[in-house]
DNA sequence: GGGACGATCTCCT
DNA sequence: GGAGATCGTCCCC
């Protein structure tokens, strides 16, 4: 089991969204039910895992950027090939969806039920976030390359680099 | 049916 | 700091 720390927003009409170029058989998960998960091949290697945030059908994820471990440390070791216990075991989103051991397959999954892959609420006092623009998304338009839409939570090493360009949240930020 | 590309990671210099 | 790895998906012939 592992704790969210850091997530990218990807929505409707953004550029950088892998629902921008409309439905397909590989992003029907996007515009689908939220609270489900979708799954997909990056760089043909890394699987990362996105929750799907949509309400209406328009298409928006969020995308798992970093998680550190709550139980299951050893499986998670295993998996990742490293026997360590540092941000560096799982600050990535490759790195997330290695360690989980994800596959495509889990894409559509609802991860509101229990079933091997759910979401839960942490339980954990969140005093402060962190915004900062996304990353490797330097196809997308300049307006979403600099929009503020990567969430981390502060106080905690167990998240992805860069952490320089992340600020505390404020409250003029909106959605 | 073929080619180009990607929300990354790792190793090498 | 930079480039290669590696393959499913999508678009165009």
């Amino acid at each position: 089991m592992t704790f969210i720390r850091k997530v990218e927003a990807y929505r409707p009409n953004d550029s950088a969204c892998h629902g921008r170029s409309g439905v397909t058989p590989r992003t029907a998960p996007i515009f689908g039910p939220g609270g489900h998960a979708y799954v997909y091949l990056c760089y043909g290697l890394h699987m990362m895992l996105n929750i799907v945030a949509d309400k209406d059908g328009v298409g928006a994820a969020v995308l798992i950027r970093s998680c550190s471990p709550v139980t299951g440390l050893e499986t998670i070791q295993e998996r990742r090939g490293q026997k360590i216990d540092k941000p560096l075991l799982l600050n990535g989103p490759g790195k997330v969806g290695q360690a989980l051991g994800l596959s495509t397959q889990w894409s559509h999954h609802p991860l509101y039920s229990p079933g091997g892959l759910e979401v839960l609420d942490g339980g954990e006092d969140v005093e402060k976030v962190l915004v900062g623009p996304r990353v490797g998304i330097d196809y997308a338009l300049p307006e979403h390359v600099n929009a503020l839409w990567r969430f981390a939570i502060a106080n905690t090493p167990w998240i992805s680099a860069p952490k320089n360009t992340l600020k505390p949240l404020t409250s003029t930020h909106s959605s």
